[in-house]
DNA sequence: ATGAAAGCGCTAACAC
DNA sequence: GTGTTAGCGCTTTCAT
């Protein structure tokens, strides 16, 4: 176990070169008289030699590794992502640091700041609003965030959120429901924009949306909130959920209050996760291309790594996705 | 975004004291004079000093960080258990380093290899015989599998995988069955101990298993596999598939050929995603405790690094589910 | 094309 | 308690 692995030094001797023509071997830094390269291969491979990242690091400064944050990997819209970002590392030789913040906020900033340190550049997926992010900045790394930000200078990927509800809203208008509800997600940020599109294309109409929380982005979160907005004062016909896990817990618990989906209800959730295909009834959704935000998200850090600057934000355009959850109001 | 970071010999420069006398205090290796004690404090909360991570590793041996190998972040399944695995190390203050390998096993040894260099220890789940992953053992860094073992010398946690389908082919029987299919994944390791443990039941009462492979452990494969299961010249009546996610797929095909789940056709998994209960019907399966496998894995590699050494296996105690996907025979 | 030497930022003896 | 010093394994000028 404990066989501590051939150095440089080794290396060097045993092929009768100087360290410093070992360094530029495995780096393949210039070239070499074909005996010297002869030498230093059969030394390598004899010594099973592997240089030191950590040392190598420690000098050029940089790891080849890339931190991530999300905040629930059990959640399959950041497995996606997480997904989507693994694949463009990969393919450019970069590791993956996964930090899962478990939705703790307080162990956030400690836990950034350390992985900062560990990694050339970071993406990041928080709660934490644009004022209490500043110090982000001060971090020295390249970042990307995980959501549009207005005030801070750091390059980002989302979707159009307040395009995907309003998008939900007309499609459950042109099913000719009236009383529609949202059932959000208030600590997400991006909330509030779910909440302005469903209502703005609801207000076209001369509706409005009632509005109730969850409190957590999760299918028991959903399930537990569901008798709260359905045996209410205000019966909705139809309801936008947050998130697709929502959506999920909401319609299994309607079906254990006898509420049948979608001939008395209509349910819609957002993200497309894999597994609103196979639920009952299938949800009717809409796409937010997660693993290609993880994909780019990965791209957009590794070209400013190679400094190509870009402090924009990119917008992946949601898709309606219509299954068996909606369907005309009865 | 340049602004580099001070060094320990900044903060001992500005407090009035020695490089050894700041990381002593870094390291909270002793006490130390009121005065010093204070400009010490004062120094490092004014230039914001963190201390090199990479640097400090190099000379302990020691990364703080653990490398853990799966096969694809997007089965449920392994998402709960990094959700362990990450849980424990945070705990104790470790970094998960995480490689989604993507089921490609050309790429794993190299992929293993660069990682074990930046990480001081490593949970692996492989597709590798035991006979080629003896290069394991060369690595020099404490070792979990996420599977057992027989001939390696290395702690692993797993689950008693022919007790699993044992106990579901047993509750299909119970329910009347006699005509039982086993889809099956062949490139597991596991998919044998599986495919035993349900013919051992049947065997018992004097009947045989149909094999089939759906050639990917995937809702994606299952879909696919259903009509060859279904429309072959032995139509069971129930199927045990390899895990939750080939079921998810099988039942959302059947149901597409018109057959009924489950009053025509029982359906089982393995995994107890946590997708399968808002599944319709809701999944009948075997929970094996994905998230506690990743946590006593996590365990295991942590009291291995503190000299705890243990080359045993643990094994989970799989647990029949029983929902809606498996009714009696009609 | 190859080598000598000076560090990267830090810790670990060992002095005082 | 605090300081001095010698590296950890490697890259990088700068000679040759």
């Amino acid at each position: 176990m404990k066989k501590l692995s051939p150095t440089i030094r080794d290396v060097a001797a045993a092929a009768g070169v100087s360290v410093a023509t070992v360094s530029k071997y495995m780096n393949g830094a210039q070239r070499f008289s074909a005996p010297v390269e002869a030498r230093l291969k059969a030394a390598i491979e004899e010594l099973g030699y592997r240089s030191n990242p950590l040392a190598r690091s420690m000098i050029t400064g940089r790891t080849r590794a890339i931190g991530l944050t999300i905040l629930d990997i059990s959640n399959p819209h950041f497995t996606n992502v997480v997904k989507g970002a693994n694949r463009i590392a990969l393919r450019h030789d970069y590791t993956l640091l996964l930090v899962d913040t478990d939705e703790n906020q307080a162990r956030e900033r400690p836990l950034i700041e350390a992985l900062a340190q560990r990694v050339d550049g970071l993406i990041l997926s928080s709660r934490m609003s644009d004022s209490e992010s500043k110090w982000l900045l001060d971090l020295g790394k390249p970042l990307v965030l995980l959501r549009h930000s207005d005030t801070l200078p750091i390059p980002s990927v989302g979707i159009d959120n307040r395009l995907a509800t309003y998008m939900l809203a007309r499609h459950l208008l042109n099913l000719g429901h009236r009383q529609i509800a949202y059932l959000g997600f208030g600590q997400a940020r991006i909330n509030d924009e779910r909440i302005r599109g469903a209502r703005e294309c609801l207000e076209e109409a001369g509706l409005t949306l009632d509005v109730y929380d969850a409190h957590a982005p999760t299918a028991h979160a959903g399930e537990h909130a569901c008798s709260r907005v359905m045996l209410g004062p205000r019966r909705p016909h139809a309801v936008i959920c947050y998130n697709d896990l929502i959506a999920l817990g909401f319609m299994k618990e309607a079906a254990s209050l006898g509420i049948k989906v979608p001939q008395e209800l209509s349910v819609t959730g957002v993200d497309n996760v894999p597994y609103g295909e196979y639920a009952a009834p299938a949800l009717t959704t809409v796409d937010i291309q997660s693993e290609k935000m993880g994909e780019l998200a990965m791209q957009k850090l590794i070209d400013a790594l190679a400094g190509h600057a870009d402090t924009g934000h990119s917008m992946f355009e949601p898709r309606l996705i219509v299954r068996e959850s909606t369907a005309a109001c009865g």
